[in-house]
DNA sequence: CTGCCATTTTACCGGC
DNA sequence: GCCGGTAAAATGGCAG
C-alpha cells in the first residue's frame, strides 16, 4: 500500500473515531434536555434551574482555583500535596 | 417532611443528575480535542478535518431533512406512514 | 466638547444605526410572514413550505461548505486559488 | 395547464418571493454585524452595547404598550384620538 | 489575544 | 391562550 493509501486509511479511523464520540456527546445532550423536561413537568422552572447549573459551575470554577492557588503557594513551601 | 421540603430535595436530585451528564458530556468533549490533536501530531490538518467533519454531518442532516418532507407530503396527502 | 462627550456621541450614533438596520429587518420579517398567509390562504401548507425552504437552504449551504473543502485542501497542496 | 401545475407554480412562485425576502434579511443581520464589529473597533464593549439596544427596544414595547393603553381609556370616555 | 466556531439561550411562530 | 418546536442571537471556548 502507498504511503498516501495509509495516511488515508489513517485519517478515516481519525475521523469515525470522533464521529462516534460526537455520537455520544450528542446523546448526552438529548439525556440533559429531558432531565430539564421532566423537572418542567413536575412544576419547576427550567430558565432559573439552567441559571443554577450555571452558577454552580463558576463556584467550581472558582473553588478550583483556589485549590490550585492553595497548591501552588504549599509547593512553594516545600509542602507539595505530591 | 414539609411539602417544601420535598420539593427541595427534588430539585437538588435533578441538578444533580444534570451536572453529572455534563460531567461525562464536557470528559467526551476533551476526548475529541484529544483526537484532535493527536491527528495533529501524525500530521494532519485539524481545521481540514473539523470541516470534514462537518460536511459529513450536513450531509446526514440533509438526508434527514429530505426524508422529514417526504413524510409531511405523505401526510399532507393522507397517506400517512403511521 | 470632551473626549467622553464625543465618545458618547459616537456611541448614539452607532446605537441608533443599529436600530434603523434592525427596524428594516424586522419589516422584512413581517413581511415573510405575510407571505406564508398570503400562499395558506391560497391552500398551501405552510409547515411543509417552511421545510422546503429551510431545505433549500440547506442544499445551498452544503454546496457552499463542499466548495470550501475543496479550497482548504488545494491550500493544503499548496496549490490555492490565489 | 392543469389545475395542480397551476399550484406548482404558484407554490414556486411563493417560495421564491420568500427567498428573496430572506436574503434581504440575511443582508441587513450582516449590516448589523457590521456596525457592532466597527464599534468594537473604535474600543465600545459589544456586549454591553447589545444589551442597551436590547434594554431600548423593551422600553420601546412598554411604552407602545403605555399609549396603547390610553387609547383603550380615551376611547372607553367616548374620547378617541382619531 | 484575536477571531472563529460550537453551544446555549432567547424569541418567535404555528398548532391545539 | 398556552405549548411545543424551530430559527435567530448571543455568549463562551478553542485554535491559531
Amino acid at each position: 500500500m502507498t504511503k498516501s493509501g495509509f495516511a488515508k486509511e489513517h485519517l478515516k479511523s481519525f475521523i469515525e473515531r470522533i464521529e462516534r464520540l460526537e455520537e455520544e456527546k450528542a446523546a448526552l445532550a438529548a439525556d440533559i434536555r429531558e432531565v430539564y423536561s421532566e423537572a418542567k413537568g413536575t412544576g419547576f422552572d427550567v430558565k432559573i434551574m439552567r441559571q443554577v447549573v450555571r452558577l454552580r459551575k463558576l463556584d467550581t470554577a472558582d473553588r478550583q482555583e483556589q485549590d490550585a492557588i492553595l497548591d501552588l503557594y504549599l509547593s512553594a513551601l516545600g509542602m507539595g500535596r505530591e
